[in-house]
DNA sequence: GACAAATGAGATAAATTTATCTGATTTATG
DNA sequence: CATAAATCAGATAAATTTATCTCATTTGTC
């Protein structure tokens, strides 16, 4: 079908709204979160992992333990997450799929497309995990 | 990766320009459009055929048959053809992957992405191969 | 009618992404 | 020290997407 970001991506979003939910020093295990958000725990187990190798989350290992934001959640966007997850592939490949599609040799959709991009790498920019953990408790948004 | 449109749908767009450049009442052949525009042959043959039934481009079968539009250029757009090949998944999908996420339980950028959609939407909706044929061959654009 | 060049259709293969399985290691607790 | 519950790591499997292969059918031309 094809998306903007990721099974992946998805899930590593997902997870980390979660932790941000979370009273800070305390941790989480893959089962909870999987379980809670109902997605593949194993593979949810890959993507903490690789989010941990980069510094997004900490991880202990044993009893108790698990992950935690490795920063305040204000300061991790969706951005962040995104960029650690699916890289920069979503923002720098041409949406018509040209090879050589570039700033001095355009296709049809290159400025616009720019525009378009750039207002939704705005936004994600914006969006730190606080506000969005915020917003998900209010009343009228879906709940975790 | 993960884009917006999927590979299928790029090798679409592209061929659909390609044709869109040709005189009409022309037969143009698989072979030709994908040594130009280098994609994989067959596989822009089953994408051609799958847009052949959808009834987006005509084809004649025998020597010196191909494919042509099966409308004018001026009235297939881009959304036209996203919409064949992909489907509504990109617009109609929550971009954080939330399953249950709706207008009346919505994910915390959900009315946010939903403004920024409705701008690509717009805008493929609005270009059309007319347009961006003649664009591509253009000074300072991309040939084809 | 033979031939060449094209689409049509279905099977198959390759590549990528998503998901699972297994076992090792770590760590708090009784 | 034994145990239980967790991450870590690597292999494997399943699903999806992308790509290829083969053969039948169609059609214009000699």
């Amino acid at each position: 079908m094809s998306l903007i970001f990721s099974r992946q991506c998805e899930y590593a979003i997902q997870a980390l709204i979660y932790l941000a939910k979370k009273p800070t020093g305390q941790w989480t295990s893959i089962k909870e979160i999987a379980e809670q958000l109902k997605v593949p725990q194993h593979f949810l187990g890959k993507i903490l992992q690789s989010l941990s190798t980069k510094g997004t989350v900490n991880s202990q290992k044993g009893l108790f333990g698990g992950f935690e934001l490795a920063k305040s959640s204000e300061e991790i966007s969706l951005f962040d997450i995104v960029e650690a997850i699916d890289g920069d592939g979503y923002r720098t490949s041409c949406i018509l799929g040209f090879p050589d599609c570039s700033a001095n040799s355009p296709c049809p959709v290159h400025d616009k497309w720019k525009d378009l991009r750039e207002n939704i790498v705005d936004m994600i920019k914006k969006k730190n995990l606080l506000e969005l953990a915020n917003e998900i408790t209010k009343p009228g948004y879906k709940s975790l």
